[in-house]
DNA sequence: TATGATCTACTAAGAACTTAGTAGTTAGTC
DNA sequence: GACTAACTACTAAGTTCTTAGTAGATCATA
């Protein structure tokens, strides 16, 4: 069982995704500008990533821009899933406390957090 | 940069890390449990591990034993660190809430969580 | 219209991951 | 002592990931 997104797909998506849609050049500018990758090797997983399903091509006049066909939000839920069932023996509540006691957020972090939750919630 | 530990090198480490150590036997027949898997094939993979300084080769009379060299705590704060970096832009407050909206955990367990976090810090 | 820049399509090649086989050694047992 | 079982060392092969090159088409422009 491969994960649902290689590193490097991932990191495309994470172009496309936030800006809503883009072309190959946007995303290789983007990600060159960590550091420097050819514009035929994004262009190579982008079309890759079509085959899966995960982005759309549409042409753009004679060029084409690339689209999110899966949701940011469903593809972030299935990777953590996926880690937690490798990490943390499927314990979402592992994790959690992972996250508090290795500070990466303290127990006051998580209470606002949890009170901007809270407040979302109500808003639907 | 490769991740910390591929799938199936975690899936080793999960194995001694419970047992504080273990022989290839013994792993390949908890893996087993849930794929069939060749005991060469677990062992080449332990060795690498070895390798890679995650495990240490003791020999335990004429066979070996294979003991945990890297402490899971400290390589699950690898993998959630480069997790939260590819997933999250590295905000562990974006998994955080996004384990609460998931559903993952309600704010209830979240709370709970954070008691038991709390009693453990009053314990140091 | 010849030139250069940019894009697309196709192909390739190395690295790493995953899996497992073969040969040799050792220990127990009939 | 011969046979079988289990383990170790070495090797290999298929797959996927990662990167990028080449060739051809198109557009702008000098």
């Amino acid at each position: 069982m491969t994960p649902p997104l290689t590193r490097q797909e991932l990191r495309i998506m994470n172009v496309v995704w936030t800006r809503d849609g883009a072309t190959g050049r946007e995303v290789c500018d983007a990600l060159s500008a960590e550091k420097p990758v050819a514009y035929t090797t994004i262009v190579t997983l982008m079309n890759i990533l079509v085959a899966k399903g995960h982005l759309l091509r549409v042409a753009d006049g004679r060029h084409f821009r690339y689209e999110p066909k899966t949701a940011r939000r469903h593809m972030t839920a299935n990777l953590v899933r996926d880690f937690i069932d490798r990490v943390f023996a499927g314990s979402p509540q592992s994790l959690m406390a992972h996250l508090v006691e290795e500070a990466h957020l303290s127990p006051d972090e998580v209470k606002e957090l949890l009170k901007d939750t809270a407040r979302k919630e109500k808003k639907r």
